[in-house]
DNA sequence: TGCACATTACAATAAGTCTTGAAATATTGC
DNA sequence: GCAATATTTCAAGACTTATTGTAATGTGCA
């Protein structure tokens, strides 16, 4: 995975706006939410969330498609799965022992949400 | 956890010196690594070095320890935690069955890496 | 076709971030 | 105390990003 895109997306995310647009699809799931319904919730202008949507969507976390007259934005999940792996990955030179618990907390959260998936 | 404390974290990492000294320090693990080292190792000059490693502190994502004439920086763990337990939250509703196997890959990453510390 | 609604593109201004060098601070060893 | 090394602070300039209004595009329906 390049270097790059991982900063595109992280960039993507830093934002107070889009970070709210990023969590409420992620809540949403794959169904999406059309534009002007998400710009509603984070109550913002269509020209502005237009501009946020599409910063998403080059980052490759987002994904468009269109629904009559709608746009339905929806998480796009292996672009946020690369973001994630891309942070940990490698953790103390691949010799746990090294860290200890350190990523016992990190590794929790994750076991917590493939829990609450079956 | 507060949203602007997570976009800080997020816009910390969303650079590409700072994600290369952020990825040195997680796979360093506690031991961390001097300033002047990560300068050399990531090739940017003190001054700048020394701006970016203000960043991440500030974002809760690494720690400073003075271990001599040096000052040593190690990743923050329970800061990194948050910001990847943020980002995931409550994913489709609390209702897995909407996103079915959505997440599962993001799940197996954090398996993996704890997977990796035992 | 023509009107209404949803979204996007463009342009301008405002605001924030990155990089650099020179100077300041902190620590060690003589 | 003084010199050497490590790191931080400050200030200036270049660069990038966010917001806003207005205009354009795309779609559905009468």
């Amino acid at each position: 995975m390049n270097e790059s895109k991982i900063v595109a997306g992280l960039a993507a995310l830093a934002h107070e706006h889009r970070l709210r647009i990023f969590r409420l699809l992620v809540k949403r799931g794959p169904t999406g939410m059309p534009a002007g319904e998400i710009a509603q919730r984070v109550g913002i202008g269509p020209t502005n969330m237009s501009f946020h949507l599409k910063e998403l969507d080059r980052a490759g976390l987002l994904h468009a498609t269109r629904d009559g007259r709608y746009v339905r934005y929806a998480v796009h999940v292996e672009g946020m799965r690369r973001l994630l792996a891309y942070l940990t990955e490698d953790c103390c030179q691949g010799r746990p022992e090294l860290c200890g618990e350190a990523f016992a907390a990190a590794a929790d959260v994750c076991a917590a949400s493939k829990g609450a998936r079956k």
